[in-house]
DNA sequence: CGACGCTTTGATCCTCGTCAAATGGTGTGG
DNA sequence: CCACACCATTTGACGAGGATCAAAGCGTCG
């Protein structure tokens, strides 16, 4: 599996040379994704995991004539790590920009797991994470504003950015539109639009092209009202 | 643990004898909850897992002047599994009505799964399935209006009763109130009230006391436009 | 009987959605 | 090199869904 996952387990749980040895050995093929590739659709059967190396993917659900992201991920993640145990997917997978990913059989993974039952519990705990992400979002969605909901999002990914050595001077790439964080915040694209003017005017946030910066990184966690909590983040790694 | 947690299990994944002994054998003690009682808060470190045997479970959170219910949890759900690899409660876990759990050490549940490393992946699923209802409630709270949002909750209830044998007769015991609906649905509880009376004049509900009862539940479910298939239930079992 | 909590109703306000069109950058083909 | 198409962003105007505020029913319980 890809080094960007492990250094992630690594510093999340800690790992013996034995297990970084074992990830290191597990079969998987590496494939590029160009922008908007399907990886999986709602209703597929997955037989494979997939470990994001770089770029962006995000889960969505059409909903009447909506789209809803449900979630975005960063490199280190593993999007459909739950198919190892619900293989029927009950959203879409989509890469934005240019992606690459490691996929590594559902097989591979469990004779893994029962060689080194000590790493079961650590990509259980990734799933773990993964879920209160999506509770978060319930609150944010059940319970903030436009101008909050925006906010929080910029605060959750300059943070899980950071924890895999992506976020440097406040910046990080991100290639998507202004619509996709719309439909990840359950807005019109107007409205999220307006909301970024505000977040501009307020010197929180630079968004030019395909990056974004977060001048003052304090002011706007607490103008979003963000605790980075949720993401059992220890610290600030690299 | 508790027959109903154990029936459920059976059901969903299939038990040996062996295995449901060892978790018939699972220390834990039997906890009776008053209304509104809370079991956990937020920032707590927990170090037990609690199943809930009868009446209901919610989870919350306190986001600026509004609660935001999570998630509503019936019967057969252990609600606070996660905490057996993040045991930092992010919100708060209450009762409605009365009800009871069974609490069980996670010492006692991390030495069940040493014994008995099937049982890894039938618990690890739940909190899947945990986690795929909060992916739910993302696209419900982003993309759906009052009505669809109401008519959800109502049909994921009954699915989810019904799988432990607590919808008869197409009703079932229901000890919330609309502000708690209200919560769940992240709608002011005047809209709710609004909402539900086009439901009961639509003949889809009927709610009196702590009773509700789904009258025509095809009807409903696709009048919420309401699908099943993420809640993981095979079939309808007693 | 009164107090309390939940539900219901009415009135008003406001956040956000929708519709439409303009702006601006980029890439393509003539 | 210009014309054009295409797409994302931006702006304006308007409307609607839902929030808020306030008060009135209503059932239960002490």
């Amino acid at each position: 599996m890809h080094e960007r996952l492990i250094a992630r387990l690594q510093s999340v749980a800690g790992l013996t040379s034995d297990e970084r040895a074992a990830l290191n050995s597990v079969p998987h093929k590496v494939r590029t994704l160009g922008d908007r590739e399907s990886i999986l659709q709602e209703g597929d059967k997955a037989s494979n995991c997939v470990a994001l190396m770089s770029g962006f993917l995000y889960r969505q659900r059409i909903i009447g004539d909506r789209r809803q992201i449900l979630s975005l991920h960063v490199p280190g993640d593993i999007p459909d790590l739950m198919t190892l145990y619900l293989p029927t997917m009950d959203h879409d997978l989509i890469s934005v920009g240019q992606s690459t990913v490691a996929v590594a059989p559902h097989s591979a993974l469990k004779s893994l797991f029962e060689k080194h039952p000590s790493l079961v519990h650590i990509f259980w705990r990734e799933t773990l994470i993964d879920a209160a992400i999506f509770r978060h979002w319930v609150g944010n969605l059940g319970a903030m504003d436009a101008f909050h909901r925006v906010g929080q999002l910029f605060c959750e990914l300059a943070v899980r950015l950071e924890f895999v050595g992506l976020f440097e001077k406040n910046s990080f790439s991100f290639p998507l539109t202004q619509y996709d964080v719309a439909s990840v915040c359950g807005l019109s694209k107007v409205h999220t639009n307006r909301t970024i003017q505000v977040l501009r005017k307020q010197r929180l946030l630079i968004w030019r092209d395909d990056m974004v910066e977060l001048p003052n990184r304090e002011e706007l966690e607490a103008a979003a009202e963000f605790s980075a909590d949720y993401l059992q983040r220890k610290a600030k790694s690299v």
